[in-house]
DNA sequence: TGCACATTATCAGTATACTGATGATTAGTA
DNA sequence: TACTAATCATCAGTATACTGATAATGTGCA
């Protein structure tokens, strides 16, 4: 038995070079892809507690809130209390969170355009569909079903 | 712009689903796939320093001595000193860990196995295929061309 | 031989990512 | 209305995974 014949083992190398690739383009940004993702997300979804935003992104909660702590400390998301709701911190999008979203947009394309580059362009789809139905198939994360 | 245009997110996620039900299959064992693919490596390669093992699995030297460490604190590996050359540990498996890499063996087939089970038998070797090429096209790794 | 350079392992610091526990708050029910 | 359930956020602990620094050792060249 070796490494190579463990799916596994490829896609945690699939995982290190996707983030490697992401982190070399956006260089400067010191933006990690997990929070590229978060700042997109509430951008798209002002309002959003972090339960939701952590369902959005197949992350558990305690994460999350690293993701969010360490977005807030550095001025690109803003946490502030429900009115209806004081257990909820609802998320936002600081002038600053959007406008380097706004700056990094194309080092980001840049990244994926390079991650998928060595497909044929009748490949890459065909490889975006599988890695979504394999990921679909086991449904992962905190399943609230005990 | 959506998380699901991203390749990295379901990346990420595709990694999250294969540690999930390697976790799941191998439950009981304690063991994590990296922990398995270290031991599998040395077991093949008796003698190995850590520096190769790093490169072997795709790991830097700081994250490797943690693994060897958790794995030689369960008596699973064995670091001894090198006669030739005092810098370096040879690592080598020890009876428990031989023993258990037999045990484990049907549940990590099973946890291959459910992983790529939502793919047809055609697709299989073809998403293998790809998943290989896309990782060997980025150099990936601490590269010692400074 | 002696000194610069390379190599090996480790340590410190940061960032995911998980489980399980805890505290605060809300919602549902007797 | 009081009590229990559920929900939301956080914290503690463990395990990758990286960069960059440091210490110990080895190698090659003058």
């Amino acid at each position: 038995m070796s490494l190579d014949a463990l799916p596994g083992h490829h896609i945690r190398r699939l995982q290190q070079m996707a983030v490697a690739v992401f982190l070399q383009e956006t260089q400067g940004f010191g933006i990690t892809p997990v929070q590229y993702g978060a700042l997109l997300t509430v951008q798209r979804q002002p309002g959003l507690d972090q339960r939701s935003l952590a369902n959005l992104m197949g992350l558990d909660t305690s994460t999350t809130a690293g993701v969010v702590d360490r977005l807030e400390a550095r001025g690109l998301l803003r946490r502030s209390a429900s009115l209806t709701d004081r257990r909820v911190n609802l998320l936002g999008i600081t002038e600053d969170g959007a406008a380097l979203l706004a700056d990094m947009k194309p080092q980001v394309a840049a990244a994926q355009a390079r991650m998928l580059e060595p497909l044929t362009d009748a490949e890459k789809p065909l490889f975006m569909d599988m890695l979504i139905r394999l990921v679909q198939a086991q449904q992962i994360g905190s399943e609230d079903t005990p």
